[in-house]
Parts: C-alpha cells; sequence; structure tokens
DNA sequence: CTGAAAGCGCTTACAG
DNA sequence: CTGAAAGCGCTTACAG
C-alpha cells in the first residue's frame, strides 16, 4: 500500500470537520443530528481520498475483533472430518457476514500441542471460538469456558454443559434402521462408525438399539461390530459379518467411508448390493451418490451446523443468553440404490 | 473473559519494572542486555498474571496483521473448487503457521459484488490476500496490485503478472494423453472441463493436441466437446463423442466430475470402461478411487498449491522479493482401472 | 450541532 | 541496563 495510506484526519482536514464529526458520520451512529451538509462534505472527501478506517485502531479502541474462528483439530478422524470442511465453512461464513464478522481458520496439528488455540482466545485474536474435534481432556478449554470466553463445540463433550452443535445421531441411525425394518428385514447389522470411546458412535449405535426395540427386536450385540472411520475397518468389519450362520440380511454402517469398505468385501464375496444384502450408510459425504450402488445413506448437514454454530457463538459473544444452548440438527434419510428400496416398494 | 485482564502495566508493576522492559523481554528483542534476574522476575511475573499481549494493539503499534486472506469466489464452479477446499486450506495454514500468521477465509457469495473483498485489503484487516476464482474484469484487483498490495492469485489471469499459483495444466493433460496413445490408442476423444473461457480449460485442452501432434497424430477437432464442470455436461458430451463414426476409443475427460456424468453415458450404452472404450480423469477428487471403475485421473497437488500460495504471498508482504512469482506445480498421472493399463500392461 | 481531549494497550526511539 | 514519553489511528464521553 502507498505510504500515504489517509487517516480519519485527512478526511476531517479535507471535509473542514473535526475527527469527531468523521467518525460520527461514518459510522453512522444514531440519536446524533449532523446537518445533511457537513455529512455530505464528509462522504465525499471519504470517498475523495479513498479513505477506510484501519480495522487495528477500531480493535483496539472498540474491544472487539468482530472475528470468530474455527479451530480443527486434526484427529484420528481428519479425513472423515474434511468431507463436511467446505459445507461447514459456508455455513459458518454466512451467518458470519449477516452478523459482521469475519472468520479465522485455525487447523491444530498432530505436532502442536492440543491447546494450541489459546492463544488465540486469551491474545484477544478473536472474539470467541469454534472447536470442532474437541477432546474431554482439554483443561485449557474448561478454563476459558470457566472464564466466559464465548465458545461453541461443535461435536460433544459429554458431562459439560458447553454450549454445542451437533446432529442428532440417535434419531439419524433410528431412521436408517426403521427403513431396513419398514423393508422387510428382520437380522440387521450393524458396523459403528468409530470406536464408542466417540459420543457419535455410541449414540448411532443407540439409534439402533433403539429402532430394533421399537419394533419388538431383541438387541443382539453379535451383529454389532466396530469401525474405525476408514475402509479398512469396514472391510474387516463387514468380512466378520459374513462369518456368522447366518450372516445378516442388511447392515446399518454408520459411516459412508466405512461402508466403502464393507461394500468390498461385500464385492469380493461376490454378494450383490442390495439383492445379496442391504446397506445403509450415515454422512451423505460427497461419493456417496457416484460408487456403485449408489448409497442409500443419511445426510449430516453441513452447512446448518455451520450456520448454527456461528450463529450461537455470536449471540453468546454479544450478551444475549440463548435460550438453548446445545443444538441438535435433525438428519435426513436419502434413499438411493444400496437399501433395494427402489426395487422392493 | 473476566474484566480484569491484566495489561503489560501490571506485569511491569508486579516485576518492578517498566513496560519497557516487559515489552523487551516478552518479544525476545534482540541486542539488548537485560539481566537474567529481571527477565526471570518479567517472565514469572506474566506467568503468574495469565498476561497474553493484545492482539489489537499489536497490530496497530506495529502496522501489521500478520494475517493473510483466502477470498474464495463463488463461481459457477463452486462444486467443483470445493473439492480441493480442505487441502488447499491444510497447505495454506501450513505455511502461514511456519511464517506466524493467522489465516482469514472470506468466501464471495453469489449475492455479494465480486470486489466485496477489497475492503478486507483498504481496511487492514489482512496483510494480503490469496484469490481464488479471480476475474479478469475485476478493476478493484488491478487497483489493489497497482498500489502494490500483496497478492496472490490462485489460478491464473491472462495478461497480467500478478504473481499466482496454479498447476501446469497443459503438462498434465498431455501426460494423460500420452498415457493412452502408450496404451495403444490412436482414436481418442476429448472432452473438456469448462468452456474455453477459463484458462485452465484451453490449457488442458492445449495438452491433449500437443500430445496428439507429439506422436505424429492431427489435432482433430471432431473429436473435441466441451464440459462444463458437472457430470450433466459430461453425460452429453460423451453421448455426441458416441455419435461419432466410429466413436473414439478413448476419451481423456479434463475434470473427474464430468468424467462421471460420461461414466453413467457408457453405462446407458452398455459400453464396459475400459475394455470398450478406455477414460482418463483430471483433478484426483476423493470420489475418483472409490467409483466402479475406479478413475484414472491426473492428481492436482491441493496441499501443494495452498503452501506454495501462502508461502509466496508472506514474502510478498514482507518484503523479500521472490525471484519468480508465477509458481507452476506439476501433477501426477495416478492409474487406476478406467484406461484399461491394468490389464493391457 | 460540533470540537478538544482522553484513552484503548501496546512498541519503540530516545535519554539517562 | 532501564525508564519516561510519544505515538499507532481510531472512538467516545464531555463541553460548549
Amino acid at each position: 500500500m502507498p505510504s500515504e495510506r489517509p487517516t480519519s484526519r485527512d478526511v476531517a482536514r479535507l471535509a473542514g470537520v473535526s475527527r469527531t464529526t468523521v467518525s460520527l458520520v461514518l459510522n453512522n451512529v444514531p440519536d446524533v443530528h449532523i446537518s445533511p451538509e457537513t455529512r455530505q462534505r464528509v462522504l465525499e472527501a471519504a470517498q475523495q481520498l479513498g479513505y477506510y478506517p484501519d480495522a487495528s485502531a477500531r480493535r483496539l479502541v472498540r474491544g472487539k475483533t468482530h472475528t470468530i474462528a474455527l479451530v480443527w483439530h486434526r484427529g484420528p478422524d481428519r479425513l472423515y472430518r474434511d468431507a463436511f470442511l467446505p459445507g461447514l465453512l459456508q455455513g459458518l461464513t454466512g451467518a458470519a457476514r449477516q452478523y459482521g464478522y469475519h472468520v479465522l481458520f485455525r487447523p491444530i496439528e498432530a505436532d502442536e500441542p492440543d491447546d494450541a488455540y489459546v492463544e488465540l482466545a486469551r491474545g484477544r485474536h478473536t472474539d470467541g471460538l469454534i472447536l470442532s474435534g474437541p477432546r474431554s481432556d482439554d483443561d485449557a478449554l474448561i478454563h476459558l469456558y470457566q472464564d466466559q470466553f464465548p465458545l461453541v463445540l461443535h461435536g460433544q463433550l459429554p458431562e459439560t454443559d458447553i454450549p454445542s452443535v451437533d446432529v442428532d445421531n440417535v434419531q439419524g441411525a433410528g431412521a436408517a434402521v426403521e427403513h431396513l425394518l419398514r423393508l422387510g428385514h428382520r437380522r440387521i447389522g450393524m458396523i459403528t462408525n468409530a470406536p464408542l470411546a466417540y459420543t457419535a458412535s455410541q449414540q448411532r449405535l443407540e439409534g439402533y438399539r433403539r429402532a430394533l426395540e421399537g419394533w419388538g427386536l431383541p438387541y443382539d450385540d453379535t451383529l454389532v461390530r466396530y469401525g474405525n472411520f476408514d475402509e479398512e475397518s469396514g472391510l474387516r468389519a463387514m468380512e466378520s459379518l459374513l462369518a456368522l450362520d447366518p450372516p445378516p440380511t442388511a447392515v446399518f454402517v454408520a459411516s459412508d467411508m466405512v461402508a466403502i469398505g464393507a461394500l468390498r468385501a461385500l464385492r469380493e464375496h461376490n454378494l450383490r448390493v442390495p439383492e445379496g444384502i442391504a446397506l445403509v450408510g450415515f454422512d451423505n459425504i460427497a461419493a456417496a451418490r457416484f460408487i456403485t450402488p449408489a448409497l442409500t445413506t443419511v445426510h449430516v448437514p453441513a452447512f446448518g451446523l455451520g450456520w448454527a454454530a456461528a450463529e450461537l457463538l455470536i449471540r453468546l459473544i454479544e450478551g444475549d443468553r440463548p435460550a438453548e444452548t446445545q443444538v441438535r440438527l435433525e438428519t435426513e434419510l436419502i434413499v438411493r440404490e444400496s437399501c433395494g428400496a427402489k426395487h422392493s416398494v
């Protein structure tokens, strides 16, 4: 930038007013009467000089950055979560824009301490934080919360009441299994998305269990296997399920990525989907509609989650205590080919 | 945050020194001798109070934000570019972190003016800008460049020498077609990724032409069709190519998304891939390895592009004139099933 | 309706 | 080796 960057002083001089007036006019401060002529002169002077108020000075004097940050922890579920990043960011920036906020993106890499984001908050780089992939042993997080720093979790941290935004996993899984039940399946297996240490994993399993019980079917854990985010884990889990006698006629795989691995196992066993065995996934990743057969799955609204997280956070920042700080969004069952509904219904 | 947020004054008081000394110690200013005892006292005081320097004050006094921004224009190629966002951001933040910079993400939505990002620069919210999806009729961009505001384009804008980072499209397309030639194909069609108004599209077509000519084959535009980012366009383009007599034995589709549409057209015509017709894509989107047949394609290094863009931009910001401001990264051919190499070689 | 002054919380010449 | 002072560029009570 040219060093002759204009300041409010230059605008004041050119318009023949004080800096106070310049600020009042440019910020459109209400309840202050300034003659239309003066107002006009200031606006023209600013325009003519190409004046833009300096953000750093404004931040300092106002004590606000008008910025929120998305903290993105790189866990073992990294690739899995990456699939949601574009949608999440779009929702997040959409809401932020509506309130006049900027968005900082801050990944925490594997070689950084988990609480490397703290400086962002304590050093006042941002007015609030959205944390994706938080860990329950994160003391720094608890401290920030205790210090009333505005915080929203993407996902859930059991045993805290930190504001959070997530999908209703129980409902989503329930809808998937319900769908298979309606199609006539009675021996339905499940492969989880991840180990049970992950809350989402527990909840999806719970949805499976409840759907079964809702239809008067017993929950049978010999029909359950544990995935671990990736295809490989899905392949193995499905192999193991196929070793059952009889094998299930349908399987709910609580992750599309894992389902893709499961699909490969089925192909290797020359089992056709959905004729030989029906499959329903979870997440609705971009690839779900392109694979063969196209995957019936549970859509996770990344955009909506991003929007809700940003909106909740900004409310907290601006001090209007929202009635509900635990936001749970509904999922949507997307029926494609792998469940067999297209043929049997 | 509690209102009793400590300032450098508090640290100075507790350590029994001046604010100058606090600043000198905390910033580790070189060539200034401060007794180890004093240094220690300051550090302890800061620690004890939980002191973090205020970012806004620092920015103001230093005249630097230590922030770079990624401007993400929502064009018709939005979904296409979204596929690269996670990788791009990871590379970008990786380099930024190495230099101590933060990253602002700023999408420009369809209902905003194309130059809505200007305030970010002029208002000093950021020290530099990376623009993804720039348009050649963007006057504001030219003005910023003329005013020496640090700028890097992701992609290319012909007829300017604005620093930019991109993939070598000619080389990438050439490698794809070369691969088909080696497999024995002599009648090779092409479907572009987008209309020729897009530089990348022109360049990929150029790579196709050169590869053909390198093997002494004539460039024949009756074998070329134009895609438009999405599957639908690929489906139509392939239909049109199949109407040829004889149809090509192989097609280079300069976009995986478009290739997925082309694949569908082939399926509808009961043409097996690669036996009936061979296909090579471009981009290596996440879905490429999951579709059937797995797509042979040209990998675009999103991470590397992000890293290079951030590094180049930060160099420009910090004033060390880089030797090369037009960075072109190499692509990599990923051989999977759709080209037939696995069978014929 | 408008202006002079203080102050946000730092850093950095400049003295001593 | 350390401190008092100025200043970054704004906004905002407070007078007039």
